[in-house]
RNA sequence: CGGGGCGUAGCGCAGCCUGGUAGCGCGACGGCUUUGGGUGCCGUAGGCCGCGAGUUCGAAUCUCGCCGCCCCGACCA
C-alpha cells in the first residue's frame, strides 16, 4: 500500500476523551473513530488488524476442530425467554421491538440460540462430539463505556459452544479450548494467564479466564510468578487425544493464579512469599463448562447409545477479538507509539523514502516494495512528499516491527537501513538483503498459520 | 445508577465571571525554504460557539429545559 494513496488519518496531539495509553494509540493512529459512547468506526488501519487477529482465532479454532457457522446480531426475545436469561440480563440486555410490536434484542452472546440450532438438528449420540463457533458483533449496553475497545458497547467477539454426551467429554472440550486459547494469544505476541474465574451471568461449574497482565486491567490478578515462565511455543498437539489435552490444562493451571473474585488469601500464602505477585490483567477470554444449563430447560436432548434420551453436557468459551487490539496495545507500546507483534501488525513493513521525487531514491524504493510483494509481504511504502522526520514519526506511531529507510545517501553505496520498531536496532545493507531479512523474520509467523476456508 | 466535569474550526484549547457580533496553537491548503527525527517564514480557507426556549436594543457569554461526551464509584467480555 503507498501512503500517498491510503486512508491514515494520524493526529499529532492526544485527543481529550482518551484516558489510557491504548486508547490514545488507537485514535491518534487513525485506527478507529468513535462514533457514540462505546460505539467505535474502524478506520483502514484498525480494520486490518482487527482481521488479522480475527483471521488468528479462525485458525487456531479450525485447527482444534471447531466449525464456523454465523448467527446473526438479532435475536428473538423468545428463546431468551426460554432459558429464563430475558429477565435475568437486565439493562445491560439492549432490547428492542420491531414495527410488529414483536420483541428483539441485540445479542450479548448466543448460549439460548446454538442450542435452539442444535436441538431441531441433532437428536443422536452419534452427531456428537460437536463444537460450534462464530465471530460476531456483540452488544452490551454498558453503563459506563471506557477505554476505547476495551470496554465499548459494541464489541468483536468469538464465541464457541460444544455439545457432549457426557461430563467427560464436555470436559475434553472444555481441556482442548484452553489449549488452542493458549496457542492463539501466543500467535497473537500476547501472554494470556488462564485464571480461576467467576461463572458470572452465563452460569456453570468450572470457568478459567484469560488475563495479559498490564497496568490499566480492569481485574485485580493474584499469581504464583512461576506461571509467567510457561510457554506454549510451537509444540505440537493432537486435539483429539484427552489426555494430552489435559495435560497441558494442569501445566498451565496447576500454579495460582486468580483474579479478586476467587481469590483465596490462605491458598496465596502458602506460595514462597519471593513467587507472590499482585498486579493487574486485562481480560481476553473465558471458557466455561456449565453442564446442561441450556440443554435442560431447552431440550437439547440426545438419544444415547442405550436408547434413552439425555440433555447434552455443554460450555461455552469466549475470545473478546475488538478487545483484543487493546490489550495487545497496552502491553506493547513505548512512548512513541504502537508496537505491534509480528503475528498482528497491519503490515509487516514500512518503507520510508527520505528523498522523494529523487529518481534513485523512488526506483530503489519501488523496487523494494515489488521485492517484498513478491515474497508475500505487502509493505505500507511511505512515498508522501514529506519530510523524513514526519515519515518517521508516523511509522513509530502506527507501529509496524520493521521500517525499510532509503536515500540518496545510502543508496550511492547501495544501502538502505533495516530498523526493528522494538529495539531500534538498524542494520545497514544491501536492499536484496533487507528483503531477505524482513522475509526471514515473517516465516517463523508463516508458519504458525493454518489454512483454513473461512477466516 | 450515585457523585463530578465538559460541549467554541479536523485536533488541543482561550474567550464566559464583568453581554457589544469569535480568537490562539497544531493540522489542512498555497508559496518560498530544504531533505536523516513532526524544518523555518509568508499567506489562505475553515465556526447556526451541542440543541431549544427565555431575559435583553443586543447572548458563545445570563436563566431554564433537553441532548451528547468524559472522569471517579458501583457494574461488566
Amino acid at each position: 500500500m503507498r501512503l500517498s494513496q491510503y486512508f491514515l488519518p494520524v493526529l499529532k496531539e492526544n485527543p481529550a476523551e482518551a484516558q489510557i495509553v491504548s486508547h490514545r494509540l488507537m485514535l491518534r493512529a487513525g485506527m478507529i473513530r468513535q462514533q457514540a459512547a462505546g460505539i467505535y468506526s474502524w478506520l483502514p488501519l484498525g480494520w486490518r488488524v482487527l482481521k488479522r487477529i480475527e483471521r488468528i482465532v479462525h485458525e487456531e479454532q479450525q485447527r482444534a476442530g471447531h466449525i464456523p457457522l454465523l448467527m446473526p446480531t438479532l435475536q428473538p426475545a423468545e428463546l431468551w425467554r426460554e432459558s429464563g436469561r430475558y429477565d435475568d440480563y437486565g439493562q445491560e440486555m439492549l432490547r428492542i421491538t420491531d414495527r410488529h410490536k414483536r420483541e428483539l434484542l441485540y445479542g450479548p452472546t448466543n448460549e439460548e440460540m446454538i442450542t435452539d440450532i442444535f436441538r431441531s438438528a441433532i437428536g443422536s449420540y452419534r452427531d456428537l462430539p460437536l463444537t460450534l463457533y462464530h465471530v460476531q458483533w456483540k452488544f452490551r449496553d454498558e453503563m459506563r463505556p471506557r477505554f476505547g475497545v476495551m470496554r465499548g458497547r459494541e464489541f468483536l467477539m468469538k464465541d464457541g459452544y460444544n455439545f457432549d454426551l457426557t461430563k467427560e467429554a464436555a470436559l475434553h472440550a472444555y481441556n482442548r479450548h484452553l489449549v488452542s486459547y493458549l496457542r492463539t494469544y501466543e500467535r497473537m505476541g500476547l501472554q494470556a494467564i488462564p485464571m480461576r474465574a467467576d461463572s458470572g451471568p452465563i452460569g456453570g461449574e468450572d470457568t478459567h479466564e484469560f488475563l495479559v497482565l498490564a497496568d490499566t486491567g480492569e481485574s485485580e490478578v493474584f499469581y504464583d510468578s512461576e506461571i509467567t515462565d510457561l510457554r506454549f511455543g510451537d509444540r505440537q498437539i493432537d486435539y483429539a487425544d484427552e489426555t494430552q489435552c489435559r495435560a497441558v490444562l494442569e501445566e498451565f493451571t496447576s500454579r495460582y493464579a486468580r483474579t479478586d473474585e476467587t481469590h483465596d488469601e490462605a491458598l496465596f500464602a502458602q506460595i514462597p512469599e519471593a513467587r507472590r505477585r499482585k498486579a493487574r490483567g486485562i481480560e481476553v477470554g473465558q471458557i466455561f463448562y456449565f453442564g446442561t444449563k441450556y440443554s435442560e430447560p431447552m431440550g437439547a436432548v440426545v438419544v444415547g447409545p442405550d436408547g434413552s434420551r439425555q440433555p447434552v453436557h455443554m460450555g461455552s468459551h469466549g475470545i473478546g477479538v475488538s478487545r483484543l487490539l487493546g490489550a495487545i496495545i497496552e502491553a506493547s507500546h513505548d512512548e512513541r507509539g504502537i508496537i505491534w507483534p509480528e503475528g498482528v501488525t497491519p503490515f509487516p513493513v514500512g518503507i520510508v523514502n527520505l528523498k522523494q521525487g529523487d529518481a534513485a531514491t523512488d526506483g530503489a524504493c519501488e523496487a523494494l516494495y515489488a521485492a517484498l510483494a513478491e515474497r508475500g509481504l505487502e509493505a505500507l511504502y511511505d512515498d508522501r512528499d514529506e519530510r523524513a522526520g514526519a515519515k518517521f514519526a508516523t511509522m513509530d506511531l502506527i507501529g509496524l516491527p520493521w521500517r525499510i529507510t532509503a536515500g540518496p545517501r545510502g543508496l550511492a553505496s547501495n544501502t538502505v537501513e533495516l530498523t526493528n520498531r522494538r529495539t531500534g536496532e538498524t542494520e545497514v545493507l544491501s536492499p536484496a538483503d533487507a528483503v531477505e531479512r524482513v522475509a526471514a523474520a515473517y516465516a517463523p509467523v508463516k508458519a504458525r498459520e493454518y489454512p483454513v476456508a473461512v477466516g
